[in-house]
DNA sequence: TTGAAAGCGCTAACAT
DNA sequence: ATGTTAGCGCTTTCAA
């Protein structure tokens, strides 16, 4: 069975087809009645424009990428891939365009050759690249073969490309503030150390900022954006003997580990010790005692990447260079502190 | 800066713009003289086919869908999702064909809709659902409307649909076999029972028989696919004062909570009671102790699924109702059992 | 208010 | 071995 085209709904309603052209465009020119008539043709043949036709003529490309760039599969796997991911394409299809999903690493280009050919070959419009580690060379090569790209979760240093991010530095001074209103004077923060990734370096910088602020005695310790990354630390510190009196992981996955490690070693959170997370994920509320933490609007966030990547490649933002705009995050005490 | 054409490249080369596109689907008889100059001409140029007008031409669909269906958002959010999703991007970007990613929910059937119309309107060729809990009436409405469709972890009663699945009832059968010959004789098998999904009727299924051959003493244990329902099923158990020698989660994250149970009680793992999973994810290897699971192998699957997918929409494959094709799983010892 | 003509960029079929 | 012609299905002029 062949598929009915325009000539064909033109032919069952005896119009031209392009009259049936001006009913689908909802021109406004066109009488009620001729336009009753073509809309039934329409359901009768069961007629669906053809998307590749439309796109020629149109020259429009209605593609998007997601792409999410990191070197460990244990990033790749974090949670939160699927909570923006979904938001990407429900804002992404609301406006009309396609996403496709691709996984980048830096030592694969070819991910990136990729791109950049289904770019030229007009498949794909413009691209949002997810990862807070995100190398500044690729993003002055996004940049440079003018691929409308908008950073997720990172800014860009030099300017080149505009960015969607949370503002990670206040939120980890809002924590700081939590835990010494709540009479904390000895904190540890978790974050990772060895990861150049912005998200880990702004939650550093914002702890360590606040805590010379308030004046209160503090420390940084390593490890990996994982729970059990968040349950060595804890454990590191415990048998350490100068405990502190609260622990700060850089995300809710450590903060998780953080609070299994003091479960396992029976130390009473938030007696003997707060924690906190950061980020905010589903699984917080669930922990033993639930996680405070600081909400990053995720979902918020990647839709307003998607609008920002529009506004670019439909042209009403012109250059590359707006900068990044940075979303609030939100202080959520719990249990844990 | 407007974007070089075919017929711009013959210009450049002296030849017809036929002649560049042979040149581009090697054609065989293509003097190497003018192949050279034509190709010259398409480097000087930064020459690149339009995709859209390639798909016209060729009424050819290159976009596949990639579409999770899943009630709770914690089923979403299982990691095997990401493991799943990126083995099917690379396979089907290799063979030429571009992914999209959809959510669907049983509640909303906009989503459904939505393929149903990107398909009439050829932007897509065919999806792969991915889901154990899909209901026969999507099915039967995918078959319905001739969408090219393969169930991945999923087989179809009603023989409409092709599937891909693994051997869950063998597997969890090599399971029993195992904690048997290790001395077990009282099994305890933790697996969703309110979940209608195929691969809980299936691994409850296999440890059933399996038991039943073995002549040991058995009992099932409700609870959802999350760690958390591990851990509560764990000390469900352990508190209930009945122990048995052996507990069987039907998936890793389970595992990992049954382990998490078993170290907070100070329960010894292996030696009081053995603990396995199932799936093999990669954090199996890490928990303490690391989890005897069976490996299933979901890349595999995926690749398989695109293949599948793909035959029948090349139209290798004639109807719809290829049957079921069901991979072996590998049983995985580890310290836990 | 509707119809006719032209062409988006490409490839398949034929003619040379 | 290369060039010419035609048309995929649609929308944008422009004319009637």
């Amino acid at each position: 069975m062949t598929r009915a085209t325009l000539r064909d709904v033109a032919a069952h309603a005896g119009v031209s087809h392009q009259t049936v052209s001006n009913v689908l465009n909802e021109h406004p020119s066109i009488r009620p009645a001729t336009r009753e008539r073509v809309l039934a043709a329409i359901r009768d043949l069961d007629y669906h424009p053809n998307a590749a036709a439309k796109a020629l003529r149109e020259s429009r490309v209605t593609t998007l990428c997601c792409a999410f760039y990191g070197h460990a599969a244990d990033e790749i796997s974090d949670p939160y891939r699927n909570l923006v991911q979904s938001a990407f394409i429900a804002e992404a299809n609301a406006r009309g365009y396609n996403i496709t999903t691709a996984f980048l690493r830096g030592d694969d280009p070819e991910g990136f050759e990729a791109l950049h050919a289904a770019f030229k070959q007009r498949s794909l419009g413009g691209v949002v690249v997810m990862s807070t580690t995100l190398p500044t060379g690729w993003m002055r090569r996004l940049a440079l073969w003018d691929i409308p790209t908008v950073l997720f979760d990172r800014a860009d240093p030099e300017g080149f490309l505009p960015s969607v991010t949370a503002d990670y530095v206040g939120g980890m001074a809002g924590l700081v503030a939590h835990h010494v209103s709540r009479g904390r004077r000895d904190l540890a923060l978790v974050v990772p150390g060895d990861d150049l990734g912005s998200s880990a370096i702004l939650r550093r910088e914002g702890f360590l900022a606040a805590a010379r602020a308030h004046e209160v005695r503090h420390r940084l310790l390593g490890g990996h954006w994982s729970a059990e990354a968040g349950e060595l630390a804890f454990r590191h510190l415990w048998e350490g003997g100068d405990r502190p009196d609260a622990v700060l992981c850089g995300n809710d996955r450590m903060g998780a580990g953080a609070l299994l490690a003091a479960r396992t070693l029976g130390v009473r959170v938030p007696d003997e010790v707060a924690v906190s997370g950061f980020d905010d994920f589903e699984f917080a509320r669930y922990t033993g005692p639930s996680l405070t933490t600081v909400h990053v609007p995720y979902a918020e966030m990647a839709r307003l990447a998607v609008r920002r990547l529009l506004g670019r490649m439909e042209g009403r933002v012109p250059g590359h260079g707006p900068p990044e705009v940075q979303l609030p995050v939100t202080l959520v005490p719990r249990e844990s502190a």
